[in-house]
DNA sequence: CTGAAAGCGCTAACAG
DNA sequence: CTGTTAGCGCTTTCAG
């Protein structure tokens, strides 16, 4: 491969507008203490010779590498891509993630690794090293991963925290899924739904316990009882079957169900069908993530929209301006709505 | 922020091996010329210490980048994130890509580029000067573009060609669209149709003229016409809905229906819906891509599935080894192959 | 086979 | 406000 060298630098530039390196980087990183004449000078050579800075060397000096990186859990991402499930949780993280980043002339790359590895601090230390991120974004099951929020906080990288609250270092942020579980209950009860089923995540998830804390305040709160409507899944789509099959198969089975995420309300259909139920006149549906699946099952379904591009853009602003901002200190609630299909409707009997 | 240094350095194993910088360098390179002893003892400080060599010094230094950027269409891969429309061939680049790259100590990186902007070449000059990838991947109908395969090639970055033949430098891979497109229409005559209508995608994808040839090839050879029975579309929904509007309003309209991609096949769907037709058994429709949602639709779509992952893994194989390997002169073929579910029927009268 | 020296492009620290 | 100097961590010469 040919020895390549940057085509304009930092030089050229100086050379061009006639001053020193040290004004053209001044300029370069808007910094003060540089007068409008000479900033203009400056900027019009830039132009002219079409100098970009190279990142590489902006990192080796010191300064900041313009990358943000996003690390998800290695093999869930993988099975949902081989899958082919339409899970689009990435696509979404890029979406919120690459644009704002380019507002501010980052970049943002995926990382997947395996929280369940032994090796998962050698594994991101290494990551670190080489690429020597301004900012990390992590998201579930990593959030709460204490050997990655140690040695980040260990090595003094900015980080987010996507779906914990769990006291700690790092931004926190989360999609206020307690919240959105309850607006979902409250929804299906305002539509006469007095036993309402919950098809729960995993419990390495946060955000498991949160939605179902949610479920359950808004059944208490209208006096409904919980006890038995609910079961636990995994987030896959047998999960949400083998769940819903357990819930239909009680003596006073719920008339509506919420599960936690799109591929168990999949799971959901698919048991009712077995039980010849219609859906939604014999069991009302709300899932979580409105992932682009739901609109069409048959019905749509109704879900709970996760904000993710809107939460990862927050994530990479705080990371970013992490030096000039006061960091927050509470966790930061990116707030979920509900999405209307027709798959919720009055109980009919 | 605080100034970050690398916590072990090329110094430190050095220093810990008791040899020169050069020799661990020789090793981390897995240069010849040392001796295995002396390769050992440096290797055993290297893990002892964790170290990593940083890209960014790499790079400086001359070395490589260890990054392949993967350039997609911006308009359109944002409007397919905003739309959730399932499509998955970000996700499917990033499991070819990612995983390939992973084996060989590379990153990957998606980039947006704007075709249609009058400034493409300074933007992608600008990237390329800040990040200095190793290779890059071009999709359509980035791949066709001559400013950016000219630039590239002027700054001698290697890098590959997704689905494009045209003659000209870079790798050039397909998926081989003539002879799938060929597959799926000999499969519909094979169940007994003869008006087989086609949705092409729009002109400026060479592949929307490969998979209008292959269809064009099987209508022939099997002596069928094929006058009248071609619609354009823009690879989105309301214009396959209208594409097959048209085709529906012929004298004798088809009794099967291939649309360039599942977007627009969902818009046939539609359309037959439209004009109480039932899929499959009054219109028969196999679409291209095989994204998520061609599982979920009502009936679920017989597609062509493209090998998105595996083309684009060979793509990082062959630019990685770029150096070592002769270059493919011809463009690679990646076989797509026909995913059959119950969107094809023979005809019913 | 191994080492020493020079330099990649940029910024921090210090002078003026 | 501007310039000079030193060095980031690594690889490429070029010597031994």
């Amino acid at each position: 491969m040919a020895r390549r060298r940057q085509a304009v630098t930092i030089k050229h530039v100086a050379k061009d507008a006639g001053v020193s390196l040290q004004t053209v980087s001044r300029v370069i990183n808007n910094e003060p203490n540089v007068r409008l004449a000479m900033k203009e000078r400056v900027q019009n050579s830039i132009d002219r010779l079409g100098y970009v800075p190279s990142i590489a060397a902006q990192r080796m000096s010191g300064s900041r590498s313009y990358l943000i990186l996003a690390i998800n859990d290695r093999e869930k991402t993988i099975a949902e891509w081989h899958s082919r499930s339409g899970t689009d949780w990435v696509d979404q993280m890029l979406l919120g993630g690459i644009l704002t980043c380019s507002q501010y002339g980052y970049r943002m790359m995926v990382e997947l690794v395996d929280t369940h590895n032994d090796h998962v601090e050698r594994e991101l230390s290494a990551t670190i090293a080489a690429l020597q991120p301004d900012g990390v974004i992590l998201t579930p099951p990593h959030s709460e991963n204490r050997l990655i929020t140690g040695l980040l906080a260990k090595k003094n990288i900015p980080f987010a925290r996507i779906g914990s609250v769990e006291p700690g270092p790092g931004i926190r942020l989360t999609m206020d899924d307690e919240r959105s579980a309850r607006m979902a209950t409250e929804m299906l009860i305002g539509l006469g739904h007095r036993r309402v089923g919950f098809v729960a995540g995993p419990d390495d998830y946060s955000l498991s316990t949160w939605r179902i804390n949610g479920w359950k305040a808004a059944m208490e709160q209208a006096g409904l009882p919980t006890s038995g409507l609910l079961q636990h899944g995994d987030f896959r789509f047998d999960s949400g079957l083998a769940a819903t099959q357990s819930l239909l198969a009680l003596a006073s089975p719920p008339t509506a169900i919420i599960a936690s995420n799109d591929q168990m309300a999949l799971g959901t259909i698919e048991a009712a069908r077995e039980k010849n139920l219609d859906v939604p006149s014999d069991l009302s549906i709300i899932s979580f993530d409105n992932t682009p699946v739901v609109r069409f099952t048959d019905p749509p379904l109704t879900a709970v929209d996760q904000p993710v591009a809107a939460t990862i853009s927050k994530a990479v602003e705080l990371l970013i301006n992490v030096a000039k901002l006061p960091l927050p200190r509470e966790p930061i609630n990116i707030e979920a709505t509900l999405v209307e299909r027709a798959s919720t409707v009055p109980p009919q009997n």
